[in-house]
DNA sequence: TCTGGGGTCCTATGACGG
DNA sequence: TCTGCCGTCATAGGACCC
């Protein structure tokens, strides 16, 4: 490692961090063409097949024909029309997400997961860390068949980024400067945390790429955008983050929603479908032996305004009898004043033990890895 | 081109207790 | 006793992410 600078005060330095995200490429698609007898380069659309579905995940072959993830469906049939439609089978997934992200952890220690195909690593005073994560991608790879792309940096902000510049198959490592500089003539929309909200609203600043917002002063942007967020978005335009890497992640709310092919505007239908909402919530969290406390229910009505309720009751529960009461009693109160898009149903404020793993490819205890 | 489903986090506001 | 201040909790909305 470099020279050994002592701060004045006597204290260890901070060791310089090595981050790594991990990507895998077009997870879904991937599992799905695994399982075919397709080719591996055949154009697949992973979404259900309604009249208001949205692309889950397109394969490359498909995005060539510029089909993305969050399209609506009938769009991208009409940009790829010769495309395998695949229903998603998350079941699956989970499964070849359990399998991946062991061998991973195998050789790296405790992750932070950000979904099923998607996870944080430090490598902070790991040898060799370029190597390792090298010959880990070509271990997952050879047992599971699914390509991994590797953004390496001194933050999970400049892995992130480096992690999406070679996909397929990419592996980018940079320092926050060189990021700081590559980047500076791309939109702010790059950086993760800016949306299209926000994007639009630096737009209207006059500020379009990243180098523009770098040179903002840091009162124009907290006058347009607040203090936190003000300051938020400076500090990542020049890629400065130091968030850790967090493995120890708590779940914290459940939920289960469903747009209608067709808008429903009678109380009746509606009712009949959030106990069905509520049954399968309770369900899956008596599974896990998850309560909580916070009932709420989501309207999304057919001007596409939405509208949450929410209740917080004495003790916490995953009863379906008394989640089921409590929604419809906020239903009926809220009473849609115009036909409805969207039903949904949610739990919160979980008790202590019962919240359980965020991390998706966790189910039980977390195995202690001696490393 | 007409926008899913599952989440997290942030902010504003109002109630409330000390 | 009244008032102001502060912290905390509940609620609602919204941006964002995969």
């Amino acid at each position: 490692m470099g020279t050994d600078v002592r701060p004045a005060d006597g204290s260890q330095p901070a060791p310089k961090r090595v981050i790594a995200h991990l990507d895998c490429d077009a997870f879904y698609a991937s599992v799905e063409l695994l399982r075919r007898p397709e080719p591996r380069d055949k154009a697949v659309i992973v979404a259900h097949d309604g009249p208001r579905s949205v692309v889950t995940t397109a394969s490359y072959a498909a995005r060539r024909y510029g089909v993305g993830s969050a399209m609506p469906l009938s769009r991208a049939k009409r940009l790829c029309p010769h495309a395998i439609l695949v229903p998603p089978d998350f079941a699956s997934y989970k499964r070849v997400s359990r399998e991946l992200w062991a061998i991973v952890s195998g050789r790296l220690g405790a992750l932070q997961h950000l979904g099923l195909d998607e996870a944080y690593a430090d490598l902070t005073g790991v040898e060799k860390p370029v190597r390792v994560l090298r010959e880990l991608v070509a271990e997952v790879r050879g047992r599971t068949g699914i390509t991994v792309s590797v953004g390496i940096g001194p933050s999970r902000l400049v892995a992130k980024i480096c992690s999406d510049l070679g996909k397929p198959a990419g592996f980018v490592a940079m320092g926050r400067e060189e990021a700081a500089r590559r980047f500076a003539g791309h939109p702010p929309k790059l950086l993760p945390g800016i949306g299209p909200k926000s994007a639009e609203r630096l737009r209207e600043l006059g500020i379009e790429t990243i180098g523009q917002l770098q040179r903002t002063p840091l009162e124009t942007l907290t006058a347009r955008f607040g203090a936190n967020h003000g300051a938020d978005l400076l500090r990542r335009a020049h890629f400065h983050d130091d968030s850790p890497v967090e493995t120890e992640r708590v779940l914290k709310s459940r939920s289960n929603e469903r747009t209608f092919d067709e808008d429903v505007a009678s109380l009746a239908e509606l009712e009949e479908v959030l106990r069905r909402l509520a049954r399968e919530l309770c369900e899956g969290l008596r599974r896990r032996g998850t309560r909580g406390r916070t009932i709420a229910i989501k309207v999304r009505l057919d001007d596409w305004t939405t509208v949450t309720r929410a209740r917080t009751i004495d003790a916490h529960t995953n009863d379906t009898a008394l989640v089921t009461e409590v929604a419809l009693e906020l239903l009926r109160a809220y009473a849609p004043p115009r036909p409805v898009r969207l039903l949904g149903v949610r739990l919160a404020g979980f008790d202590e033990e019962g919240g359980g793993a965020a991390a998706p490819p966790r189910n039980a205890a977390q195995l202690a890895l001696p490393l």
